[in-house]
DNA sequence: GCGGCGT
């Protein structure tokens, strides 16, 4: 279903594009609706929070679902603390999204908003539900089992036919060719007990021409080492897997992209420590 | 029978 939205003349023309999978989750007064659908720049999530009288919707690209999994992940785990709970954002490629809490005589709540470049911004708000966070919990489920959908279904990647379309409405990012099994081993249904990302401050992701590109490979020589940097994803998301090639041994880190920014601040807060010490530039040539 | 935000 498509949340009883007035269908005509919704910005993008999604009214065109397959839906995959719909859920709708009731919380105290509030409806939400959740709409994965298809068209053929990829995949995308529609939330929507419906009140008696008011209707708004955020716009999720597929490749940030299981962010927002992750992220309502940790307000469920704060919610015994949530004026502890920090704000987070989630840096896409055109849009952002920022999770604060809040308090009010009405209770706990979560405010989503999301800031596009060319749309006004739009918020939804979602009631923690209770001292235990049955909302917020209940709402990261629904998550997950999206996630799942989203992640398993195989439709072939759809080839977008040139990347500078910065003018529609609805920007997503193209279906990435996904490896990897089932959400969890085990019973699928359910969500993992603990998400593994810890998403602080900002999540970059890259480029979505980059994204789901398992050619991207790139090798630096340092001394007699060489570094690879290939990008990846599996069912935890997207991945930058930095492997050392010395002689015959190898051995790899994988840092998910939601690591990146944090990863590269500190390699920049070390090259600046160290300023003084390696004088000349890197010797490191990118091949 | 709710209704929070406000870049």
């Amino acid at each position: 279903m498509d949340g009883g939205s007035g269908g005509v003349g919704m910005g993008g023309g999604g009214g065109g594009d397959v839906e995959l999978m719909s859920k709708t989750l009731q919380v105290e007064h509030k409806l939400f609706y959740f709409d994965l659908k298809e068209n053929s720049r990829g995949r995308y999530l529609k939330i929507s929070e419906k009140t008696s009288a008011t209707r708004s919707t955020i716009i999720v690209p597929s490749n940030a679902i299981y962010y927002f999994f992750d992220i309502f992940g940790y307000y469920v785990e704060a919610v015994d603390q949530p004026q502890d709970a920090v704000s987070k954002e989630l840096q896409l490629d055109n849009k952002v999204f920022y999770f604060d809490t809040g308090d009010n005589k009405r209770g706990t709540f979560l405010k989503i908003s999301e800031a596009s470049l060319n749309r006004n911004r739009s918020t939804i708000i979602v009631p923690a539900g209770s001292a235990q966070g049955e909302g917020w919990a209940a709402f990261r489920d629904i998550l997950a089992k999206i996630h799942e959908v989203n992640e398993s279904s195989s439709t072939a990647p759809y080839i977008i036919p040139n990347q500078q379309g910065s003018e529609s409405n609805e920007q997503v990012p193209r279906l990435s060719d996904d490896v990897g099994a089932g959400f969890i081993s085990g019973h699928g249904n359910q969500h993992p007990s603990r998400p593994e990302i810890k998403v602080d401050r900002s999540i970059d992701l890259p480029p979505r021409e980059d994204l789901g590109n398992m050619g991207v490979s790139k090798v630096i020589r340092v001394d007699q080492k060489r570094f690879f940097f290939d990008l990846g994803n599996n069912n935890r998301g997207h991945y930058l897997r930095m492997s050392e090639v010395a002689g015959t041994d190898r051995s790899s880190i994988i840092l998910p992209l939601s690591g990146l920014t944090q990863f590269h601040e500190m390699v920049g807060h070390f090259v600046e420590i160290t300023k003084d010490r390696n004088e000349e530039p890197p010797s490191a040539k990118a091949e």
